[in-house]
DNA sequence: TTTTCGCATCAAGGATCCTTGAAGCGGGGT
DNA sequence: ACCCCGCTTCAAGGATCCTTGATGCGAAAA
């Protein structure tokens, strides 16, 4: 917390108009950032590879080279925010690059406070790295962001009620679940003795986990009592 | 890591039947576990006041009081794991301390192998804390785990694509977001193309979330471009 | 003013999924 | 050997959701 005050943000600023260029600069350093300039795409490249800032302020329009091209060569090792400055009706542009990762951009003219406050969100935002939410289980792997599951490697497809399900028990391997927790956990409360419907569940959740080759049981029941996943020791 | 390999874990054994608590410590201790005892429910009140311990072995058939009235009162508490201690037969005592929180159960006559597999599972499960994947703008609030969505205190249903798409929105807060890119995100690579259906669901996105009193746009326009979440700052 | 284009909104056919009933299966108890 | 009970599996009606077409709307261009 203290150190983000403390340490200010490095901005590296791609402009040919003088005009703007040197908006931007002193714009940003009435504001605590530390400033790079570059001309021409030859100059932001050269700049880049030196030190790699923390924001790039990049105009579409270079006389060398698009800027396009910096923006798509940059991506492919760094993934520090980018903001866009464009001209009125390079829309075609503009949407490329933000198809290529730009986080957001500016059309000339733009007000100072209009990029002051792109510039704090995009830092903002370049702070908070996501939590890669996988588990796994053996050779099954669960992605909770995307809701995709892998078995083995390729991908199977389940329903929402059963991706739930395969949830719950993932996030208690090896453990006894019994019916009363799994309908509580996947279709909630009122639903907490309707063993039915767990029991399809369960048993079309088995069809899609024992598809390849049809060796290993993963969900074993606990009669009387419930479910368990197995972890992959092979006892 | 290296703290978990040189810090043995506590392990607190609550049974009132001498062999059975006697052939517990021997094995546990064998195998460098710290174990304290408890021959009553009493006991293991003070026992817990003192010190609680990383796991906790629970007989249900305790001579004073049920060990699911001990359960309840640890879990007000205490999220430690728990291993139930059960004869057979007693299958309704076992699936209602499962129910209360009690992460396995142990049935007697049990092997001394199983006792350790089980003991070694629940302190492993019990590192693994899940982070709180909890998406905030303003009063907005999307919760990836349970895949549910409050507005201002109170619920709102989304069908599962308005759900993707939000939480595309909601982890670029702030960002533009081309109509690809967001097409790409929640459809798949296929449906690059179709803005139309983007369109359909944005709108029917935006009229469950500006329900309660119609005040705040959550998702603004960007002609042409794409759309947008805005921040809570009501310039 | 009229036209045009992108966006918003409504509505319905069709696909997917969920629930529930019914039947099959196997082990334990009488 | 028979029955009972819980678990598994199959199948269909019904609900939900998704896509697509049609229409309305407003702003910019002609």
């Amino acid at each position: 917390m203290i150190s983000e005050r403390i340490r200010t943000a490095n901005v590296l600023v791609v402009e040919d108009d003088w005009p703007i260029r040197h908006l931007l600069k002193v714009s940003l350093s009435a504001h605590a950032y530390e400033v790079s300039e570059a001309e021409t795409c030859k100059e932001a490249f050269t700049s880049l590879a030196k030190q790699v800032p923390d924001l790039l302020l990049l105009d579409l329009g270079l006389p060398d080279g698009s800027g396009i091209e910096l923006l798509r060569r940059l991506r492919q090792e760094h993934a520090i925010p980018v903001i866009i400055l464009s001209v009125q009706g390079a829309e075609t542009t503009k949407i490329e690059a933000l198809d290529l990762g730009a986080d957001d951009y500016l059309t000339k003219p733009f007000s100072v406070d209009e990029l002051l406050a792109r510039v704090r969100a995009a830092l903002r935002r370049s702070k908070s790295l996501h939590a890669p939410t996988l588990l796994t289980c053996g050779d099954l792997e669960l992605d909770l962001e995307r809701r995709h599951v892998t078995l083995a490697g390729h991908e199977i497809s389940l329903t929402p009620n059963e991706f739930s399900l395969l949830m719950a028990f993932m996030r208690n391997q090896d453990r006894v679940l019994t019916h009363r927790q799994l309908l509580k956990e996947v279709w909630g409360e009122g639903y907490v003795d309707d063993s039915h419907v767990l029991r399809v569940n369960v048993c079309n959740l088995r069809r899609k986990l024992n598809s390849p080759d049809g060796k290993r049981n993963y969900i074993k029941t606990e009669p009387g009592v419930g479910y368990r996943l197995c972890l992959p020791r092979p006892a």
